[in-house]
RNA sequence: CGGGACGUAGCGCAGUUUGGUAGCGCGCAGCGUUCGGGACGCUGAGGUCGCGGGUUCAAAUCCCGCCGUCCCGACCA
């Protein structure tokens, strides 16, 4: 390629919209361009570092086992509605009428497409197992697209699904797919982690993130400093403490708190730590209304509940709960809840007595009260939000908590899908059985975020050569010396016959805008020709990621260029 | 959806407070000098100042409405 033709046009200055590195360099280096919020053009630059991640993931898939298809982009809404998620996704799927007046969405991600299709063509137990892929573009309404391409409304995702007879043939499927994604993100030279998550609007149960490691991550993981344990925030536990002694029990004594509604208020006001408190959040789950008990100084995990109390869905109560249900908002306490309520403590709560609540009484709290004697807990589940320092739930080492990018995520569906699809094939003995589903899904387009926001310097992008749109860039420094030119492009063709895919930078302009091109848009090698070096009949190379500068005789220049690609990350 | 900021040439910005001929840098085009880490000189093109309405002799500037973009938040009683 010659850079006099390529269609990128650096720009010296990022625009003022992109606050993130791998946002401004992409920009910059004319990766991408915005076409709207979320919404992005690939650049020539950016569509071939894509379509090299592309490539990783399609030859892993392939090797194993899994066959790549193409699915619509359009869908119907029906199969959304038996399964619910037309509800469950609301406003983040991208939904829109054809001139019939039907309903249609813009696919999100396809198991309402495979499903049934499965279902259609292999209908007995001797066709399975089967695991199908496609590469394609997904829609999602984001609440709030950002940081480019980290968080698009349009984005590039490989989705695949597999389908098996029984759980152990979900959990080979299942193991295969986990072992094809570490060599996916291995040959892709991300730093990332594996851990246990959450779910989310997918559903299912056993689950997993990879997950690229970045500072501006949006998404918080938890890992054991002894290495045991490592789990998204939203899935993460932490070990249980013991249940409180019996002992002291003081009187419960109602107080008046004016104008104190929160737990710091209180906490102040009385002069007690805020674990003392007992923080009872209203929810209602599918018309019932649940409370939710956590020490005071916890935060309470908004999946943790919605999962113990799977399928209904849950809400946090807002004004009009409170005003139909007679609660006072800041002053709400366990305290004599209705049979009908549900009263759902974190288990953390056992390790505590005498606590200070509110009264259900506007300006006032109770002190003193303890379970079973003041208020009853109808079921123990985790629903805590894990903090910095918690204990390990396996070892009980030190929990932090670390940031990073979501780049793939596997899930065991089991027939979250097929039951509710009808989605059955014949079985040995001749009944009918749902599937038993997995999903595996890699964003593509995130990934080139991703490694952009781990490999950049001041400079500009650091690909590894795995990630890289060429593998090596040509510099003729003096454009007026013919001699110069003349050497540079027969360098460029014998790159060309030892397979480098290199651009040649036959601008007219100065050495120093080549240099800093050449810099921010990232070519792994750079081999710079001119009046210098022609001289001493030598060619100057330098490997970007490594800084490394290095010499070789003009005539061995192509294949020096060759073994520092090999040689570099 | 709530809060905040912003919207002036392809990009980065000034001008808005105090209404009066729309500017700077980069980039772009031409000519010349340069030529190994974002060169220099001269000349030039490029803007319905986000959109609509209002106030005014006069609006980028003041007022109202809308749109767009970015940031923070969107469970913590």
């Amino acid at each position: 390629m010659r850079a006099s033709k390529l269609f990128a046009r650096t720009l010296r200055e990022a625009p003022a919209e992109a606050e993130v590195a791998s946002h401004q360099l992409l920009l910059r280096a004319a990766y991408i361009r915005k076409l709207m919020a979320g919404v992005y053009t690939w650049l020539p630059l950016g569509l071939r570092t894509l379509r090299r991640v592309e490539a990783i993931i399609r030859e892993e898939m392939d090797a194993s086992g899994a066959q790549e298809l193409r699915m619509p982009i359009v869908l119907p809404a029906e199969p959304w509605k038996i399964t619910g998620r037309w509800q469950t996704y609301g406003q983040e799927m991208f939904k829109l009428k054809d001139r019939h007046d039907r309903e249609l969405g813009l696919g999100p991600t396809q198991e309402e497409v495979v499903t049934p299709l499965v279902a259609g063509e292999f209908g007995s137990y001797r066709d399975l197992p089967v695991n199908l892929y496609q590469i394609e573009w997904k829609y999602r309404d984001e609440l709030r697209p950002r940081f480019g391409l980290l968080r698009g409304r349009e984005f590039l995702m490989k989705d695949a699904y597999s389908f098996d007879r029984d759980v152990d043939g979900l959990r080979s499927s299942y193991r295969t797919m986990f072992e094809a994604y570490e060599r996916v993100f291995g040959r892709c030279g991300l730093d990332y982690r594996i851990v246990e998550a959450d779910p989310g609007s997918i559903g299912g149960d056993v689950n997993h993130e990879f997950m690229a490691l970045a500072a501006v991550g949006e998404d918080l993981f938890v890992s054991c400093e002894n290495g045991d344990y490592a789990a998204d925030v939203e899935a993460a536990q932490a070990s249980t403490p013991e249940p409180a002694p019996p002992g002291d029990r003081e009187e419960m004594v109602e107080i008046f708190t004016p104008g104190r509604p929160g737990i710091q208020d209180v906490a102040e006001l009385l002069g007690r730590p805020a674990p003392d408190l007992l923080k009872c959040m209203l929810y209602d789950a599918g018309g019932r209304t649940v409370a939710v008990l956590v020490p005071g100084d916890r935060e309470v995990n908004q999946n943790k509940v919605a999962r113990a109390l799977w399928p209904a869905p849950v809400r946090l109560f807002d004004d009009a709960d409170f005003a139909a249900h007679g609660f006072v908002k800041g002053y709400v306490g366990p305290q004599k809840m209705s049979e009908d309520a549900l009263v759902l403590a974190d288990r953390s709560v056992r390790g505590g007595a005498n606590w200070v609540t509110g009264a259900n009484r506007i300006d006032h709290h109770v002190t003193g009260a303890n379970v079973e004697r003041d208020f009853r807990v109808d079921r123990w589940e985790d629903v805590m939000r894990v903090n910095e320092g918690d204990s390990c739930p396996r070892c009980g080492g030190r929990l932090h908590i670390g940031r990073s990018i979501v780049v793939g995520h596997i899930y065991q569906l089991g027939t979250r899908y097929s039951k509710p699809l009808k989605a059955t094939f014949v079985d040995e003995d001749g009944t009918e059985q749902p599937y038993q589903m997995g999903c595996y899904g890699i964003g593509l387009s995130r990934i080139v975020a991703a490694a952009a926001e781990q490999f950049n310097d001041e400079a500009g992008l650091r690909w590894p050569k795995a990630l890289a749109p060429y593998d090596a860039v040509v510099i003729p420094t003096n454009m007026d010396q013919a001699a110069v030119v003349e050497t540079a492009e027969r360098l460029y063709g014998e790159l060309a016959e030892l397979d480098i895919d290199a651009v040649i930078d036959d601008r007219e302009v100065t050495a120093g805008v080549k240099f800093a091109d050449a810099d921010l848009i990232g070519y792994p090698v750079q081999i710079v020709v001119g009046k210098r070096s022609l001289q001493s009949g030598t060619a100057d190379l330098k490997v970007r990621s490594t800084g490394q500068r290095s010499h070789a005789p003009l005539a061995q220049a192509a294949r020096a260029a060759v073994d520092l690609l090999a040689g570099a990350p």
